[in-house]
DNA sequence: TATACACACTCTAACGTTTTCGTGTTGATA
DNA sequence: TATCAACACGAAAACGTTAGAGTGTGTATA
């Protein structure tokens, strides 16, 4: 293991003291001139960088910001994650990932850890299913009130206060649904999760408010509430062998493409007998055949908003708690299905 | 800001030194053992957790590793996370994710300013294209030359001498060959990227030996090189037009999906007159309509032994250099493509 | 009763920085 | 010539931890 070059070497090797050597490098005017050019070449000719750990002890910023997903085989966190590190590494911040697994065990230890551990300055977070489930926030509120800004983004609560990204989902899903009525659909179904998870039940509030302002009538049968992941394919199939309509939207890309597929296997013509329409910034609904129209929630966008937003509340020394929520616009990708 | 409590802060608060909490919370018997309980009972009530940056400063392990992806909006390199992350954290390491969009230049910046400034402790990295086309490894080897174990996945080098973990390209995509030649297929089609792409070659390599071993010569004409990825579509639908064959073959889950779709336009049945087949772990191919046959790379427990690779490195103090090369084994996953 | 030694702690240096304060030279001013 | 500021630099504390080398007890051994 080559030792890394540092102050103290410099120091020794120049024969002056490593506050001078220090302040050099960063330009102070306090070092004479000359002294300044030597000591600079030096430490371009040896490659000197600093340690980052011993900089950080000292003014105790980590320069390192925290993102929690929920999953990360999943297009929407990616493109999230994509959006995220893209702000951060321009600003001069790392990204630590934590993939909670939509596990509440999972998120809370390895938030104290984070936080407590000094290992970063902030966190990004987007909650798992279990924690909205339970709606134990303890520890983001136990974040807060250590004075470690905290951004939530996408699966929010409304418990805890603080910075937020969230895309209009019950606008996204409004429109997505009032663009199928405007097409001449009459029987709309939704497949959707179930209510606790926050944006689910928003995208269920959207189809509803416009069914509602479109004067269709709400038919609860045509509501498919998906509570086991596992085991959602044969769930889609089952719904889609029992019930009959002219328009579905799936809350995220799976439900959408299963659905689809599900018709065709009953024969059934995409746009024409049905239209489909998804939620989903990825590739899936792109290509798929025929391509399917999407809510895109431009997750790059609302990472990049949160990135912006932690490193704002980061680098500014007031106190401020006015909060803020960015709200990022969907839009609707019309494709083939519709 | 809250501040934090210190080792300072319970020893002054118990009266006794710092280095005696410090040992008391280590459960070292130089400490008596009412001292101890006293320390630990007083650590737990107040939720004491060492800060992590003086640890580190003190014996320069971060605990922290790097994990260089080309791009992360790719369900391959998504998987490789996804492992990278499981492991590290079972083992008390956090994942730094850096993107490097492809780009050289964000290559090498990023890598030497986590290797200098003492930010991670090892490297996981998968080569970006430019990297590979440059063929100019000197930070890889700079890295080394600084004593910091490197694992290189997927995308690697023969020039840069390390660990590695590879799936075996060549074979996966022999024995998927293999597989169409089997059923019967004449004249097929492969859709690669260009040779300096470590994975497209040996790919490309595993084809030419299928045919070969079957008897089968190989037309040339039947090879179509994307070497802008902007516009694959294009490129494959062209190819499709002008190209007549039986079978086709994507070195990635995107060409196979984009042919198919061509395909389909040409009013071409799949899988009776043409059989297809891509690379892949994610969902694109999964459900596709008809489903699409895979070699699956398992990115995850490439991810998963990368890790394990680079940590047992971390961990053994011996110096030793018995590089190992790990090959994860594909997997071919047929589905109604084939 | 002197010696040894285990015990239970404390002291101190060290990790690599940053930053405040102190200090010895200059050269200019009164 | 005494005074003083500007200049160029050094000393030292601090961030929070760890670990090896002391130190002062008390008890057992010869």
């Amino acid at each position: 293991m080559k030792r890394k070059i540092t102050l103290k070497d410099i120091a020794k090797e120049l024969d002056v003291s490593i506050s001078t050597v220090s302040k050099a490098l960063k330009n102070s005017n306090e070092i004479g001139f000359d002294t300044r050019e030597k000591v600079q070449a030096f430490a371009k000719l040896y490659n000197y960088k600093p340690n980052n750990i011993a900089v950080s002890l000292q003014n105790s910023r980590t320069k390192h910001i925290a993102l929690f997903i929920p999953e990360i085989v999943h297009d929407f966190f990616t493109t999230v994650l994509k959006g995220v590190e893209e702000v951060a590494h321009k600003n001069g911040y790392n990204v630590l990932v934590c993939v909670s697994n939509e596990s509440f065990e999972k998120e809370v230890l390895s938030m104290e850890m984070f936080a407590r551990g000094g290992i970063v300055d902030g966190f990004i977070i987007s909650l798992s299913k279990e924690t909205q489930l339970k709606e134990d926030y303890n520890h983001l509120i136990e974040i807060e009130n250590q004075g470690m800004p905290l951004v939530m983004i996408d699966r929010i609560t409304d418990k805890v206060i603080s910075d937020k990204v969230i895309v209009d989902d019950m606008r996204g899903s409004y429109t997505a649904i009032s663009h199928l009525i405007n097409q001449g659909r009459k029987r709309i179904a939704l497949i959707t999760t179930e209510d606790y998870i926050s944006v689910g039940s928003l995208r269920k509030k959207g189809y509803k408010k416009a069914l509602a302002d479109h004067d269709i009538e709400l038919d609860e049968r045509l509501i498919l509430t998906i509570n086991n992941i596992e085991d959602s394919d044969k769930a889609i199939e089952k719904f889609i062998r029992e019930t009959t309509f002219d328009a579905v939207m799936g809350v995220n890309d799976v439900f959408a493409v299963v659905a689809m597929k599900a018709l065709q296997n009953q024969a059934k013509k995409i746009p024409e007998d049905v239209a489909i329409i998804g939620f989903s910034d990825g590739k899936l609904l792109k290509y798929a055949a025929p391509t399917i129209s999407a809510v895109n929630q431009h997750g790059d966008e609302m990472g990049k908003a949160a990135a912006q937003m932690l490193i704002d509340r980061l680098e500014s020394d007031k106190e401020a708690e006015n909060y803020k929520t960015t709200v990022i616009t969907t839009t609707l990708i019309e494709r083939e299905s519709t």
